[in-house]
DNA sequence: GTTGATATATAGCAGCGCCACATATATACT
DNA sequence: AGTATATATGTGGCGCTGCTATATATCAAC
């Protein structure tokens, strides 16, 4: 997995709506077909690392009968730094495809 | 930049033919319109890594009126690393692309 | 003769993601 | 009743990557 894209990763899968961490790497490992994949002993602290720079906002749940879930949202200031970083990979990838003639497609 | 790419990179501007690396960096600025550059000072740790690893190889040459430069090349274990980095870099940005919608054009 | 471009080198550091391990509960199988 | 599996979160330690700062040396230009 290409390091530094997780955050970016785990703002995007929040931006819709609030998710708990277990269900983000279900989410990655489902949705990308196992090409993406990461553990979920990466994801906790990186979570903690991402509300400590107040992007995401952390909050616990329980519901009987199940186990306690903390769920996780964008902040404001989360929703702006996504934005950017979306940004800052298409100049990345397009700048990468001019050196090298790496494709995409 | 996005981590962990510098070195695909710098494989795959070698795939053609040797460069030093002050040559090296400066393609970077310049082909990518400087969007991507990294630093001069991270660089020679990189090839060192790099030779180390079997990658690439690296040459004196002097010339007469001319500092010395050290030029570096693709080893056949380079080829096939840089072959694979290729591969999954596809792999990867076609995952990220399905999972959060991320634009590449 | 000093500045700027060329060219390489090293020491130290912080962040990121991995691995191994630990804990706790609900469900399903046997 | 016992055990395995899936769900859900947490922690300590570690290695790699790339950055910053700093150093050295040569050539060209002014």
């Amino acid at each position: 997995m290409q390091k530094g894209s997780a955050e970016m990763i785990l703002l995007a899968l929040l931006e819709g709506r609030a998710r708990h961490g277990y269900e983000l790497a279900k989410l990655i490992e489902s949705q990308s077909e196992s090409h993406l994949q990461f553990h979920v002993a990466s994801l906790y602290p990186m979570l903690y690392r991402l509300e400590r720079k107040g992007l995401v906002e952390g909050k616990w749940v329980e519901k009987a009968g199940e186990r306690r879930k903390r769920y996780y949202k964008l902040t404001p200031a989360g929703k702006k730094s996504l934005a950017e970083q979306r940004k800052s990979w298409r100049v990345f990838v397009r700048a990468l495809n001019q050196l090298t003639g790496f494709s995409h497609a």
